[in-house]
DNA sequence: CATTCTTGACACGACTCGTATCAGACTGTA
DNA sequence: TACAGTCTGATACGAGTCGTGTCAAGAATG
């Protein structure tokens, strides 16, 4: 029989820079603010806690700058710039590799799951946000979800980290 | 690592008893194949709805059944079986491969993160009913977990299917 | 000014994936 | 009982993916 050749992935070559497949990504239920940074005092923005160019960063991460350039390339990560244009990868950055890397190492997952792994990671925890605030007047409620959801979070058996 | 000395076995015609396939009974199954042949005979017993052996359940998916083996192996599906051994798929078992192509296809995911994928949604899925039995009493509660999980699990960009 | 960054292109080795093929075992019918 | 037909696991292979490395030419940094 062999129904040979189905139609592999390949022919959508929409981008010019192989992205890996179209990433939907209509769906962004993210405006989650990590609200990460200490705003206030600490002499402005160029020195804000742990703020590295792209060589620094990969040696912090023992990774190859060009592996950053294309994380980022693929939308899996979005360092700040300088006026100049120079990355700046922020401690949340950082973690936010460690992650993809834990997810691609580890797991074994390909950079088309890690995209979607993110995606998903941001929208629960959006998702579990939402709830709460919506459930704000049902302290019982808001204990059970919370509860719930941090079992869900842990059956993804992510690091510890992010 | 690949071409290398093909062991080309060509004579080895009348080697007697192979192991013979590993455990039967997982699933109990008191009937036989139905789509296979004609079936205009005997009126079949069993309310089952469809339930195919591999080679129909590979045309109807227009797969290899390699690739279907292929995913049992890794723990992405796992069809019942005759008492023979013969791999039974039911229509959830087709249904789950559809998206396993889905996510594979469409969304380049390679089988380690359909692995992750699946594992997310039944956990997903758990938890959402794990959640609503908790809120038995509270009914407002609830409505609200179901639409959040709702938008939670629209935000996957899954096929409406499953 | 010398460094170090930027982008883009291309190449490599190792790995993944769907599929092809094999020998042997099983099933149902003639 | 003999015989197709299809099953089984194992193995192989082409094409694609991924991280990494290197190159060039130019811009920003200090």
């Amino acid at each position: 029989m062999s129904q040979q050749s189905r139609p592999r992935v390949e022919d959508r070559r929409v981008t010019p820079s192989r992205m890996p497949p179209p990433r939907p990504e209509n769906t962004d239920l993210s405006h989650t603010r990590p609200a990460d940074t200490k705003e206030a005092d600490r002499d402005v923005v160029l020195e804000v806690q742990g703020v590295y160019i792209i060589s620094v960063a990969a040696r912090i991460l023992d990774m190859h700058p060009q592996t950053l350039r294309k994380y980022e390339r693929l939308g899996l990560i979005n360092p700040g710039r300088t006026i100049g244009m120079l990355r700046l990868y922020s401690a949340e950055d950082i973690r936010k590799v460690r992650l993809i890397r834990y997810l691609s190492d580890e797991l074994g997952l390909n950079l088309a799951g890690v995209q979607f792994a993110l995606a998903a990671f941001d929208n629960m925890s959006t998702i579990k946000q939402r709830i709460n605030g919506r459930l704000e007047g049902i302290p019982a409620a808001q204990q059970v979800v919370q509860e719930e959801m941090d079992l869900l979070f842990d059956s993804l058996n992510l690091p510890v980290d992010r």
